[in-house]
DNA sequence: CGATACGCAAGAGCAGTGCTCTCGATTGTG
DNA sequence: CACAATCGAGAGCACTGCTCTTGCGTATCG
């Protein structure tokens, strides 16, 4: 029952975008709007369900792009992989995508259920990243330091590489961050709009961008 | 008068965010709903103008960061004070900003009056690369191109530099797209609550990020 | 077998929304 | 002075999220 709502509420989703009507899909399930207010409390706790299946479903999809590469040593290809398989989810769920990514619903604050699925996608580039440095097959990065990371940088890379890149410098880490924010950036950017009149050939110049991404890793 | 509903919408924006209420406004101006439309026709038509005015506020903080560096040929400076305007009003106008660069409104499609407004931000960028490229002060760039660009991408290389760089290399051009991902995605990933539980020292980490794009552009 | 309790959906209703239309009043102009 | 243009008020329509009460059906227990 809770599934087939939130199946009507995506079919929704990608029509009404983050304001979708408790009403409709009531409607469309032949059902009265108040009968929703069993399964769900509220719009927000549905809207949270569709946002944890959501992330979920775009970590699967990375993963498995990810995995699909059979040689795991070929890191760049693993990187272009997973970042290809982000966009490619993105232009397919553009709504949903925009849910997670996209500005957040004024009175909505994400509860901490979301934030294991949210990690999914980023732990598959961390771990492309870490498995380059651990088997020593990470190029010299592309980029220069150009002046020493202050110590409260630092203590975020500590942080932030946690138990899946433990042994990963900080440097390296700056520079997987790096990489992290031009994927969602160039998605988001793509996908909110901001490319038009800019951008055309969109497939190639995200391959590139990503290209540019992996030298300055060393990937 | 119609400055005064902007005025106050831009209130209303901040708690709202892109569901603003015309009544809730008309309310706060002792004036009932329906006198609102004699000056804006819809809400969507009030939503473009505070869009227009945005895109301009941004833009015109962005030049007057950028013009505040006295010595022109000192790049990176120029670089690092123009990203951080960027950073400065987004956090200070964090609902404007949502509207500009998140997830589009459902119905809402952008009316052609917002580009030059939104380009405003984008050259400044390119005209810091461009004036570096121009005084042949660019420093051999941090990235290392592993593959011919296609020509599609040249294409759209040669369409955005326009008449702003005309002289660009396309390949520079690409890193200085890159710089401008970098840039709005590591403030859209910040602002929409990406960083939380990831990175603390946020200013420091921006300025690191910048820095690091800065090394890939040769600025 | 009968009575009770539970799960579930329907309906009415409240406060709020964008938007349209009509009707007065006020103001400025020929 | 009369006319016209402008502007705000009000009512009303269809819609929204959400709450509360009511009633139906079924399953369980004594």
């Amino acid at each position: 029952m809770m599934a087939e709502i939130k199946a009507v509420a995506r079919t929704h989703l990608a029509t009404d975008g983050a304001n979708l009507s408790l009403r409709a899909v009531a409607r469309d399930m032949d059902m009265v709007s108040s009968a929703l207010y069993r399964y769900y409390p509220s719009r927000d706790d549905l809207l949270t369900a569709l946002i944890i299946d959501a992330y979920n479903d775009l970590g699967a999809t990375v993963e498995a792009a990810d995995a699909a590469v059979a040689d795991r040593h070929k890191l760049r290809e693993r990187w272009l992989a997973a970042t290809r398989a982000v966009r490619g989810w993105a232009l397919a769920n553009p709504a949903e995508y925009a849910l997670l990514y996209g500005s957040p619903v004024p009175g909505y604050a994400a509860p901490t259920d979301t934030i294991a699925a949210a990690a999914r996608t980023p732990v598959v580039l961390a771990r492309i990243l870490a498995d380059g440095f651990g088997s020593g097959q990470l190029a010299k990065p592309g980029y220069r330091p150009s002046a020493p990371m202050t110590e409260s940088v630092r203590a975020d890379m500590m942080r932030a590489r946690g138990d899946i890149a433990p042994e990963l410098p900080d440097e390296l880490m700056l520079a997987g961050l790096s990489g992290w924010i031009q994927l969602f950036g160039a998605v988001s950017l793509e996908l909110f709009g901001q490319f038009n009149n800019v951008i055309d050939a969109r497939a190639e110049f995200f391959d590139e961008q990503m290209a540019l991404m992996a030298d300055l890793m060393g990937l």
